[in-house]
RNA sequence: GGGGGAAUUCCCGAGCGGCCAAAGGGGGCAGACUGUAAAUCUGUUGUCAGUGACUUCGGUGGUCCGAAUCCACCUUCCCCCA
């Protein structure tokens, strides 16, 4: 039974650290068709700033969850994992390998490992209701809601992280079961069998001149404009899209409020910032394999997935 | 040439005689993380054998029991009048 498992190449690495480019790679090496695994890809027209891969780098391997939603539209762990998982299967029955490449660390966790709880989808208005609780009674006061509701959740979230406390809150008070509830049920299910490399760079400062140096490409070419067009299209009032950096980081430029330099540097500092964040995540999960994220890492990612392809 | 102001720990910036290794912010470093995750949040950030000791607040020398804080001179920078 086992073994009759689907099995996924999975590519995760910080930003820049060439997962789009070794993926592409291995697609042709190995017949394989790629599943981008990043929260903002999946958005039409964020581009540049995305750093999706061009038709032309893409170099007719087809490529799934990029270009699928209009930016107004609310993207999530749980639709990645749906249409992921869909995805998976489309290719596999196909007798193509799917790779999934991206650097959102808890999508590609929470699909891999099959972990994902069913809940309530939320309602605004009682978000903004709990928001304003905590602005007018502090953020200590929501905490203790949640202690009397879900003690177990409140141990482990700290009282600032209001947003966490809300989520916590909402799934008690909808569902039958405390968000600790589900946690504690959950029982892993892996949809599918995975390889996961992990591109690692070689040291922080690598990472770091990298990523400057890639930011300074996006803008030439034509970032600005692609954030104009983009704030023009409602960017600012979206619920997930508005969060992608490389676009909020110019709305200071737009207004008037800053030069455009600063707000570039700001770019540079949020992705490097970011791509901390990612190593951390990447840092804690389990069953990952290191591939140096160096010139040629192609080759010998292509013999560890050959070597795993055959196993099993 | 005359008058006034400023120099603070990686950066910005408080402090204006003891409670100051020095607020706050930024950055750095470390960490958490399941339906907004490219988000959100936490800890840490002079040195050392860490309840204590040691070296820091442009430089030098003073005053004082005691100075980043007061005085003198020096250096650099800014502003105003010429």
């Amino acid at each position: 039974m086992r073994n009759m498992k689907n099995k996924v190449i999975v590519i995760l690495g910080p930003t820049a650290s060439g997962k789009t480019g070794l993926g592409i790679q291995l697609a042709k090496h190995l017949n394989g068709e790629i599943i981008s695994g990043d929260s903002m890809q999946v958005y039409r027209g964020m581009d540049v700033g995305t750093a999706k891969p061009s038709m032309a780098e893409r170099e007719g391997i087809p490529h799934y969850l990029i270009d699928i939603l209009d930016i107004s539209e609310k993207f999530s762990v749980a639709s990645f994992c749906t249409f992921a998982t869909e995805a998976v299967e489309d290719i596999c029955s196909r007798g193509k390998t799917p790779i999934i490449v991206g650097g959102t660390g808890m999508y590609i966790e929470t699909l891999v490992s099959g972990k994902l709880y069913e809940t309530e989808t939320a309602d605004e208005g009682k978000r903004l209701e709990y928001q304003r609780f905590a602005e007018e009674n502090g953020a200590l006061a929501l905490h203790a809601r949640l202690a009397e509701l879900d003690p177990v959740s409140a141990e482990k979230i700290h009282p600032n992280n209001v947003k966490r406390v809300i989520r916590a809150i909402e799934i008690a008070v909808t569902g039958g079961d405390t968000k600790s509830d589900l946690e504690k049920n959950l029982k892993a299910n892996k949809p599918f069998e995975s390889l996961m490399l992990y591109l690692t760079p070689p040291d922080r400062e690598t990472m770091y001149s990298r990523i400057n140096k890639r930011v300074d490409i996006m803008m030439d070419m034509g970032l600005l404009d692609e954030v104009i067009r983009l704030d023009k299209a409602g960017l600012r009032n979206t619920p997930t899209a508005s969060q992608a950096i490389g676009y909020k980081e110019f709305f200071p430029y737009i207004d008037g409020e800053a030069s455009l330099t600063e707000c570039v540097e700001k770019l540079k500092q949020h992705t490097r910032n970011y791509a901390k964040r990612q190593t951390t995540y990447f840092g804690h999960m389990e069953g990952l394999t290191p591939v140096c994220a160096l010139e040629n890492s192609g080759e010998s990612a292509k013999r560890i997935c050959e070597q795993w392809l055959k196993t099993l």
